[in-house]
DNA sequence: GTGGTCTAGACCACA
DNA sequence: GTGGTCTAGACCACA
């Protein structure tokens, strides 16, 4: 269900943030799913229930899940989810774009790199 | 010349290292152009030697500048870093893009929201 | 009756004594009014009992409710309960009005923002 | 300068953070003021390195103060931050008057009871 | 020295 | 069982 990558630079916690994310914006989670508790992804993923505590807390902040205590974590109903991921990843393409622009690369060559992109999903 | 931003996340040696390089790319330094030495950087910067050390071994190692015992560090005549920089910076805008179409965003979605900005640089 | 927020913060113990508190101040449930079993509200909200069972104790230490063995749980005649109850909240309002003025903000700021909400109700 | 209250029921990170939000709404930090590092302060409180980072991160995330790696924690210049801190105070108070106004409390009693406080602080 | 991450493990509240 | 907090202590990146 998750993978860590250990030669990715990232920490481990947001690996697992960035994992629930995506199956959640995929619908690959459904609103009012439980996902798995604290102590059993710590063990499935043999990594300490701090790290994975901390990466739930994380995921409940930016609204991806709630928590119930002494029952569990679960997959939050929330429409703005997708719409505000949107706009961080495209406040991303934005930056490294200007940062193309300020090197002489144009847009053309930036879209022409670009497409072609979609089907490889 | 350099300017450093404290509130900004990442470290300071990056930071020193990101504007070199673009001071380059940009044609703002040239080839054989002498960079300011570790000790007066430090200096003018208010930051430590060791973090100025840092920055410079990094872009000597990435080959934008080469070191001449006892004169100082120059910007270094390598026709391939422009092209090099493209190939990181588009490798990212892909990795960014495979998120997105994985989530639904469609490339004529992206592609639009890059439109536009290569006259507000 | 009863409604539980999953996505409440608060323990659902709480949140079911401050439900019967409310219903018992605002005259909705009268003195010597049965409430519902822990067995049965458990299975109509589909809580555990415990919790139930939780959230009655408390009611009952606070004097909102009383237990007749074998009868079942009813609801107290205390004429101080409102009092207690208003105490509580004024104490409340002063610890943060308290930390209001702390930081600057005048009495007649929050009583700008208090007005007019009585009606909202 | 900090001081935390083993009887208080919040955890202790909570004690932490809003203990420097205050200090820092009241203006006696002010901003790029450098705050404890976080093994300093563990010392001084005689608490776990771990708590006191969690206290900071937590600052950071709200904006009440800004990490330079390796060199420490600072106090942001955000005049945005006694606007915030206002509208959920505002949003706290709001939220007990309307419970008040549920029990019949009147906004005439709730008022009269914050009149005066004021000058206590 | 300074913060950031992680492990190991305890104890508590809640269901 | 489930999450939340905290302690103790290690190791790393950065300055």
């Amino acid at each position: 269900m998750i993978l860590i990558d250990y030669r990715d630079a990232r920490p481990i916690y947001e690996q697992v943030v960035e994992r629930f994310k995506m199956m959640i914006l995929r619908g690959v989670l459904c609103p009012d799913d439980k996902i798995p508790s604290v102590r059993n992804l710590a063990v499935d993923l043999s990594i300490n229930p701090n790290t994975i505590q901390r990466a739930y807390s994380e995921l409940e902040r930016q609204g991806y899940i709630y928590t119930v205590k002494g029952k569990g974590n679960f997959v939050s109903d929330n429409g703005q989810l997708l719409l505000r991921f949107k706009e961080e990843l495209f406040a991303e393409l934005k930056k490294i774009c200007k940062e193309a622009f300020e090197v002489g690369i144009t847009e053309e060559e930036i879209i022409q790199n670009i497409r072609g992109g979609e089907k490889d999903d």
